[in-house]
DNA sequence: GATGAATGAGCCTTCATTCAT
DNA sequence: GATGAATGAAGGCTCATTCAT
């Protein structure tokens, strides 16, 4: 096959794309180079050529999964009070699971889940893209309170935690059982709780 | 080492137990045969003679992982009220985040994630125990409405799955920081979700 | 193919002494392991399984083609006086050029030159295997001396290496050349040497 | 880096001067394009330019080697005697012992080690090489013969082989054990048998 | 029932060579 | 003339499974 390119940073990045999906839905020891093969449209030595380990591909691929799901889940224009933002994250997340841009669910719950045990160097990577996410999610809470927004008594951290953890849990529910029901029940469910418990209720 | 005396279904029994914790901390893909073979003290012919394939075995351990997480957590003396018995489930819950029977987190969450797009029969699995232990949660929920001790207005399904979810996810949390604090902090904030927005305030 | 053992130790000293020849002949970087796996008629696992990887079995087939040719070359009879002794490595030595029971040259000289600088380990264990055969033949020289047999002018151990040097440049010179000839003629240029320079002229 | 100034016989010349070495320390099968990609500071296709395979510039590098060593331990001036020929050739074997100019120990033993069994023309490019070394010592020896310096007993031919044989030897010795010990034990006895038995003893 | 040696397909990786630029 | 990205056929090694004992 004539390859397009002879771009060695385009070639990286394509390789890296078309990756990011295939690990996602397959697990990382479950994509075989065989499978990126097929899927990149490089051949083996194409890969290796930009990466030096499977495993090294993996992380840049979820790495790329991280920055999808952050530019699409997580961007947020300045001008958006705290409400809003928060509102949008979820508008974002409901949308995302409803039209997944990336196939295979939340790579941040899978790949923690895959590699808490297995990947030292790994593990470590998942667990700082969750503390990212926590910590901007923690953030609009302290905004949201300081502006008036929200409940000053609300503890920001945990309150981050619980949403994150709601909505990974109902991400996990919907892909097991193949049915969108559970993740939009429990989302639901976590906005009301937004709106009772966390947004300052203006009486 | 001289098995004969001992009888097949005990030695399957063995197989099981022993394989259960491994499958649960590797995963069915990263666990080996070798890996099996170390942890049961069978050997490769031995494990053969009671499952077809590793994937049966596979099934089974999750099966097993299962009925001990069922039993630890679920098993509710009947005397109990369904306030009680909520309560008690979450006590299991925090007792098992302590101090863990099943090494590796929970198998319900583990194999969701690991065969959503792997194994369709494995999946179907999960599924099915995932339904089980949210039926009985549900099941709890409804008795204590009829009983007067939740809200009426709560749905029940809905209330069940959005309790399981958040207890899933901060599971997930607590696995990946290597921190047990996230996953009391989500547990705390779900018990007072429990307490403020299901039982029914007699006041 | 069935095969016919299913014994461990005897399986693996059938693959060293069927690989201990390929490697003789093509390098430890030119044998490949299918070339292992036709020589030996065993399986890659099944040679995996006796040794970690192919530059062990390498290493395993060097100590054996070493011993090989201790036995033929260096098992001398206890009664024998040091100048018999001497001439029967000689002969050995010559026995072996004509009637090679190792294919491939001198495994001393094939691995020294391979290895020297490219595997340090490997290096180390030629380096030993020469110092061995070396100081068998410093003895015999120093009982030589000793007995009377041979001139106490002697430094044995240079005339050791002096005699080692020469057998190895010849084997070389007639393995590049593929003519026996040039290595009888340094032979018997040794031989002469031997007996006007070493051995004690009673006249 | 811009080349294309340079011209294409100067080019290849370079590539061979710096790939020799490699080969001479690597070993053909043991350098890797990878390695002459690194020490000639040409890229793939620069070097495919001027060779059509990785073994034809092994074979020029050998050859480049070859003629290095001719150059610095054969390159005699017409007006010496052939016994100052044949000592000074000794000292030039020395002195590239001791500062060698190839790395790697002596191309024509190295390359005959590994090509004997593995690469017909290869070997035959060694094997002529050694009997131009060969045939260049043989002539001295017959000149200091015909001149009334050298014993008219000595066979020139077996003369020149053990003579050169003997070096080898020591040479393989020196590399293998990292020592320059015994190369020099072996070279001093290789003189003190050419004063001996060789030059004509006029007392 | 159980052992553990052996199979062989498949995995990750390497590397001589090609070729678009 | 030269670059360096890409090819693709091996290469070394793994591992679920089989089977002689």
């Amino acid at each position: 096959m004539k390859r397009s390119t002879r771009n060695a940073a385009k070639a990286k990045k394509e390789i890296i794309e078309k990756s990011a999906a295939v690990f996602n839905v397959h697990g990382y020891a479950g994509t075989k180079m065989q499978m990126l093969v097929d899927a990149t449209g490089y051949q083996m030595g194409g890969i290796y050529r930009h990466f030096e380990t499977k495993m090294d591909l993996a992380k840049a691929s979820f790495r790329h999964n991280y920055e999808v799901l952050i530019k699409r889940n997580f961007e947020l224009a300045e001008e958006l009070d705290p409400k809003e933002k928060l509102f949008t994250i979820f508008k974002n997340y409901q949308k995302s699971a409803l039209d997944p841009q990336i196939p295979g669910g939340c790579p941040l719950l899978n790949t923690a889940i895959e590699m808490d045990d297995t990947d030292e160097e790994f593990r470590a990577l998942a667990h700082l893209f969750i503390k990212e996410v926590l910590s901007t999610i923690e953030q609009i809470l302290e905004e949201g309170k300081s502006a008036g927004f929200f409940d000053p008594m609300v503890n920001a951290k945990q309150e981050a935690q619980y949403l994150f953890a709601s909505i990974e849990g109902a991400i996990m529910l919907s892909r097991v059982t193949k049915d969108i029901k559970p993740f939009l029940a429990i989302f639901n469910r976590a906005i009301t709780h937004v709106e009772e418990k966390i947004i300052k209720n203006t009486r």
